[in-house]
RNA sequence: GGCGGUGUAGCUCAGCUGGUUAGAGCAUGCGGCUCAUAUCCGCAGUGUCCGGGGUUCAAGUCCCUGCACCGCCA
């Protein structure tokens, strides 16, 4: 059986999840869903990372021991995953004594190949910070934080011998294309790469700080929390002796934002490879979400944090937008607006109605069975086709981690499918009984098509496809894998299926909030520059359809004067309806011509529940006279 | 200061190894349908492809240079 070992960093705990932390951990877990899907054993990692220097000083900052911080913190995200739908295997913590035993382990090895020897080091010191800074860190030669002179302190020791390393590791990444992944990236280790290495410094004296894994052959030393921290990847597979190492290493592929390159890149595989193990096969880096606040949230005084918006717009829509949105490795941007147009064009309008427009004609026509599909026509397998090439195309785009893209064709199909439905109309086929046939060999493949949208969307929007999958009456989601979708007709006629609630509503609240932001940032008028306005009572005496216009109505208003105004209100009022009536007339607005005839003004009209309403008078007004 | 990236329609972005009238989605306008979540389908646009040089029969695509923004490093 193939396999796959998927991993996020561990997390930091000195900060609180956010988005980049949620990014990262829902693409792991598109991409552990998705290999399960089509067969594979995987393996999925997450954690956190709990020693060093920073975690100390904010469990002091805290007034707790770092231990308790460390508890606090990582139960944050370990509370989090399950409400984003993460099916990780394992939660690591550094602070575990199984990883603190590994991480000796490894550094004994290193030890013993040679590659760890004790030098001096000499930095700027600062007491109140408690650790070394860098020189332009410096302000006129002092901390910026505490506003004293840095110490010049030397101070013995243990370093990594990475440098022995350098041109194995050139070679590797060249030798291997996908070992670090976008490219861009690649390229930016190898140019780092182009300079010697700098042999890495892994130890930290227990004087200045004690919050680590002691040095197995030095007590007075404890663990750099990179070297610490990277282990981890392997202490999750229970190395050196447990089962699941000897599976899942080193069919690895670690998921990282692009600020941990350097550590990814390069610590970590001189590392293995200084410890006897194989380097992990893949790298992938992504990119950044940059947060600007939109202005929806911003008019309403509260800022959205974005991972909030997955409770108000529902957690399969937050996932999809993101993954849809960011192409692997760039940066995107993320706000409530993009959020929101994703929802109402992708899933609203393009899945969730077809989903409904689907069973809807098939509990009606077919009192939701699902149909037994006759001959073939070509617009018939051209769905097949369409539906049967995103499977083959799917993994080789979710394995070059082009979840974008992969998602632009299941959306193709998807949009085709709309149009098969808007070519057959099987409303009309519905109303012929001797077009029985047809309308069961169409809603049959309509029905497919779903089956198929189902499963290729699973693995990013895990609750959807489930929903869709009991509409269409599959009493066995698991069966639907990737090999289900291989083949066309997987759906069994004579099955039922029903119409649900709808999938997606749309989100019409923040329209109106736009619409709201619009009218308040209308500048205020004068009297004088309302009374610019004519506004005159108008008698309608005439009123009849534009043709080739399905909005606009041509009307005879009299205002005193007989005048010729088109309104556009045709989808709410018949003609016959508006005769008689006394409205409201702009009376002095620059004649237009709508659809070649010439308008001489505009009716008053607002929204309602049942579309455009016209103004009227609650009892009979003066033709002609003016209204103010 | 060094290294790298980005700059294409109102918005968000595709455009591989240079090759016919520069693309998609959203938004906009018009039309069609009525099964559907006022949804769907069709049609219609709009661009000094950041500026300036250069290479070439041919450059959004390559080279040089300038500007703007963003990373990483020192």
């Amino acid at each position: 059986m193939k396999k796959n070992y998927f991993t996020t960093p561990i997390y930091y705990v000195n900060a609180e999840p956010h988005i980049g932390h949620a990014y990262t951990t829902i693409v792991a877990d598109v991409l552990n869903r998705f290999y399960k899907l089509a067969g594979y054993q995987t393996f999925f990692l997450t954690g956190t990372d709990e020693h060093g220097d920073k975690v100390a000083q904010a469990a002091r900052a805290a007034g707790e021991t770092p231990q308790s911080y460390a508890d606090r913190i990582s139960d944050l995200f370990r509370a989090l995953w399950p409400k984003l739908n993460i099916t990780n295997d394992r939660f690591i913590r550094t602070t575990e004594e199984a990883h603190k035993r590994v991480v000796q382990l490894i550094l004994q090895k290193v030890y013993d190949a040679g590659d760890i020897y004790f030098g001096e080091y000499g930095g700027h010191y600062c007491r109140g910070c408690e650790r070394f800074l860098t020189e332009k860190e410096l302000a006129d030669g002092k901390c910026p934080d505490h506003g004293t002179e840095p110490e010049f302190i030397k101070e013995k020791n243990y370093f990594f011998r990475m440098s022995k390393y350098q041109q194995w590791l050139i070679e590797h990444i060249q030798n291997h294309p996908g070992f670090i992944r976008p490219e861009r990236y690649r390229n930016e280790v190898l140019a780092f790469l182009r300079d010697p290495l700098e042999d890495l410094c892994i130890s930290r004296p227990k004087s200045r700080l004690a919050w680590g894994i002691p040095l197995p052959f030095d007590a007075e030393y404890v663990t750099y929390v990179w070297f610490d921290a990277l282990i981890n990847y392997i202490t999750g597979l229970d190395y050196p002796d447990g089962e699941r190492f000897g599976q899942f290493w080193p069919v690895c592929q670690h998921l990282i934002a692009k600020d941990i390159l350097k550590p990814h890149g390069i610590y970590w595989p001189t590392m293995l490879k200084s410890a006897g193990i194989p380097p992990y096969q893949h790298l992938n880096v992504h990119g950044y979400w940059i947060v600007s606040e939109s202005k929806m949230s911003k008019s309403r005084g509260n800022i959205v944090k974005p991972l909030d918006l997955k409770d108000k717009y529902g957690l399969d829509a937050f996932r999809y937008f993101l993954l849809r949105e960011m192409p692997f490795g760039l940066d995107s941007n993320f706000s409530e607006t993009a959020l929101v147009s994703r929802i109402n064009a992708d899933l609203a309008n393009d899945l969730g109605n077809l989903v409904s427009r689907t069973l809807a004609m098939a509990e009606r026509f077919l009192n939701g069975e699902i149909p037994r599909p006759g001959g073939l026509e070509e617009i018939d397998r051209d769905l097949e086709t369409a539906a049967l090439c995103v499977t083959r195309e799917a993994e080789r785009l979710i394995g070059e981690l082009s979840f974008h893209k992969f998602l632009i064709a299941v959306w193709e199909l998807i949009n085709l499918a709309n149009k098969y439905i808007d070519t057959l109309a099987p409303w009309s086929l519905a109303k012929d009984p001797a077009k029985a046939e047809r309308l069961n060999t169409v809603l049959y493949q309509l029905l497919e098509n779903l089956r198929f949208v189902s499963v290729l969307i699973s693995p990013f929007m895990p609750q959807t496809a489930g929903k869709i999958q009991a509409q269409l009456g599959i009493s066995e989601p698991s069966s639907q894998t990737l090999a289900s979708i291989q083949q066309w007709g997987g759906l069994a006629p004579g099955g039922r299926v029903y119409k649900g609630e709808a999938l997606f509503p749309r989100v019409e609240e923040n329209l109106k909030g736009a619409e709201k932001e619009k009218m308040e940032t209308t500048s205020l008028i004068s009297m004088e520059e309302f009374q610019k306005v004519d506004l005159r009572v108008g008698k309608v005496l005439a009123a009849e359809n534009i043709k080739k216009s399905d909005k606009l109505l041509k009307l005879r208003v009299d205002i005193g004067e007989e005048r010729t105004v088109v309104a556009g209100i045709a989808r709410s009022y018949k003609p016959e309806e508006l005769v008689g009536k006394t409205i409201i007339l702009v009376a002095n607005l620059q004649p237009t011509k709508l659809m070649g005839v010439e308008s001489q003004g505009m009716v008053l009209s607002a929204d309602s529940a049942e579309g455009f309403i016209v103004a009227t008078f609650d009892k009979e007004a003066k033709v002609g006279s003016k209204v103010r």
